[in-house]
RNA sequence: GCGCCCGUAGCUCAGCUGGAUAGAGCAACGGCCUUCUAAGCCGUGGGUCGCAGGUUCGAGUCCUGCCGGGCGCACCA
């Protein structure tokens, strides 16, 4: 629809850059939008505005002699220059439906497109290191990657969703302490307690867990407790997939599921932490400084050198990051997007700058990060700082089991990702209007009510069942909720590009108020079997989009409440 | 102090790569169930888009400065 406008559009000023009208040594490409009012018809351009200044002629002008030089189309109804310049485009009747029966047709497919072209694109999310249980953040996190590997998804795109964890190093050697302490029957409130070692209650689980030999298994690892207090070691091994094993299950319960575990301990196994390191020396980007060595971030935007490697001769994190994704690299991925929290984004640029650094060929600006803001969990308006599991702060865990796994990933999806998020639980769970996630699925399940109503009185309606003869459907609910099934290929095109997983709540909860509207107004199983068989139609290809929408963000699409 | 993000109706938030009188939900008030699920619908009121400049045919949207909030500024991750 949007792309017969266009195109109609490209004809005419090729026209008139033929005539002389508009010069021929520059290109127009006009810019199609929906309207927001009515009265301006279904889609408008601005392009006699913004071409009027090399027409040298008023930009009413140039729409008339745009207008003039459109092609005739059975699609369109009636054209009209308004306001400043712009050219409003109303779309005859029958066009607007068409879209009904694609949706039935393409079912499940429905806009969906192969853009992407099978291209390999991964994106790395929630990467929670194995020291407790998840927590709202990276609840956000999961419901916001998962999302986006969706979009990707129905853009074409092979995505691998990657998990990044430290299974060594100091916040691991403090969670074999603070397992051992409990082990030992220590609790925090005890003075031999570690410093800052890991006070959750999950810790004595886990303890338990070890000396009862439990064996535990993970997505990637499967270990059995050795129930030696002294044995440290095992100890750590234990710890670190029992919570591995804790975190897997959230995540399934939260139905994100990854194809890759990937251990910071590989990159030096591999030795590729090494060869990273030679390489940026190789470069000449490094020196020596108070005993420390220092990458010159400073030459591909930071603010200031970075230490690489310590004085006591351990590398920073940062060093094993630049290794890892230049391993991403290496792995053939042109696009990767690193889904963190925002309290992280000060690595960006530095990971950046030693990708580039090591002169590899690697895009500047590569690869695309999309952070986060925090999430604040309320309840009767205060706000909720702990759980009892974890002591000092809300896990994912809490909310799946108090709303339920679709209103957690609906509202975590819900916000722009660079805006704060306040997870408001009473609102979660309740059962009405003010609740989005029910607000949509209420919509689908009256869809698939009305079809067993229909069933009852005999008549069989398959879901994708495209019936009837849609020129009977003449009222302006109708046809905004066909110019509303219209628009959900290119928010599906859009939210991936831009990134923005909240585009399809949004669009969800607006088809759904605009059904609701319709079902409320004008009956559908009436006595007149071909409005009535025209009507459903329009319903079923609106429980598809639904669907299809719902099953982007992975929350499901109920037959009956 | 420096960097990043945010500041739109009483509250929670949209506003699609600048576009025509700024939208939705909740809350408030008033209506609608012998009729396909009232987890729903209809109606009413509610705004100097933080403030001040600038860019242009046009700015909530872009630029600069300021104010307010969040996050980050390690030889921690």
């Amino acid at each position: 629809m949007k792309e017969t406008v266009t195109q109609l559009l490209e004809s005419a000023l090729a026209t008139l850059q033929s005539e002389g009208a508009l010069p021929s040594d520059q290109s127009f490409t006009p810019n199609v939008d929906n309207t927001k009012d009515k009265s301006h018809g279904d889609y408008a351009c601005n392009i006699a505005l913004v071409a009027a200044k090399s027409a040298k002629q008023p930009p009413r002008k140039l729409a008339e002699a745009l207008v003039a030089a459109l092609p005739k189309s059975a699609a369109i109804k009636k054209v009209e220059i308004a306001g400043p310049g712009f050219i409003n485009f109303f779309m005859s009747t029958a066009s607007a439906f068409e879209v009904v029966r694609s949706v039935l047709e393409q079912a499940g497919q429905f806009g969906r497109n192969t853009s992407g072209n099978g291209e390999k694109v991964q994106v790395e999310f929630v990467s929670a290191n194995p020291t407790g249980p998840l927590h709202v953040g990276h609840g956000r996190g999961a419901a916001i990657g998962d999302c986006l590997c969706r979009l990707l998804e129905a853009n074409g795109y092979s995505v691998t969703r990657e998990f990044y964890y430290n299974d060594a190093g100091v916040q691991i050697d403090n969670l074999a302490l603070s397992s051992q302490a409990r082990i030992k029957g220590i609790t925090p409130e005890d003075e031999q307690w570690p410093a800052d070692g890991y006070r959750g209650e999950y810790i004595a689980d886990l303890a338990r867990a070890y000396m009862a030999a439990e064996t535990v298994l993970a997505d990637d690892r499967k270990v059995t407790g050795a129930a030696d207090p002294e044995d440290l070691e095992s100890i750590r091994e234990f710890a670190v997939a029992y919570l591995r094993r804790e975190q897997d299950l959230d995540l399934k319960a939260f139905g994100v599921e990854f194809d890759v575990y990937f251990l910071e301990s590989s990159l030096y196994k591999s030795g590729k932490v090494e060869a990273t390191v030679r390489r940026l020396t190789d470069n000449g980007y490094t020196y020596e400084h108070d005993g420390a060595t220092w990458l010159k971030t400073t030459e591909f935007g930071d603010d200031k050198d970075r230490v690489m490697r310590k004085k006591d001769g351990n590398y920073t994190y940062f060093l094993p990051d630049v290794a890892y994704h230049f391993d991403k690299w290496q792995r053939g991925f042109s696009t990767v997007i690193n889904e963190q929290g925002a309290d992280h984004h000060s690595t960006v640029t530095r990971v950046r700058a030693g990708l580039q650094a090591l002169k590899a060929g690697i895009p500047v600006g590569w690869p695309d990060y999309v952070l986060h803001q925090m999430v604040m969990v309320t309840r009767s308006g205060e706000e909720v700082k702990l759980s009892k599991r974890a002591g000092s702060y809300v896990t994912l865990r809490d909310l799946i089991d108090e709303v339920g796994r679709d209103a957690t990933r609906f509202f975590l999806a819900a916000r722009r990702v660079d805006s704060q998020l306040t997870f408001d639980i009473d609102l979660a769970r309740s059962q009405s209007n003010e609740n989005p996630v029910y607000y949509v699925q209420y919509a689908h399940a009256r869809i698939c009510s009305v079809l067993r109503k229909l069933a009852e009185s005999g008549v069989s309606r398959g879901f994708n069942d495209y019936r009837g003869d849609l020129s009977l459907l003449t009222l302006d609910e109708e046809k905004e909720l066909a110019n509303q099934l219209a628009k959900y290929p290119e928010l599906v095109a859009n939210a991936a590009t831009q990134r923005e997983p909240h585009h399809i709540t949004h669009y969800l909860r607006e088809l759904a108020g605009q059904f609701h509207t319709y079902y409320n107004a004008h009956k559908v199983l009436i006595e007149d079997e071909a409005l009535r068989d025209a009507r459903l139609s329009l319903y079923l290809a609106v429980r598809q989009v639904i669907a299809n929408g719902l099953d982007l963000l992975a929350v499901s699409a109920p037959e009956e409440m």
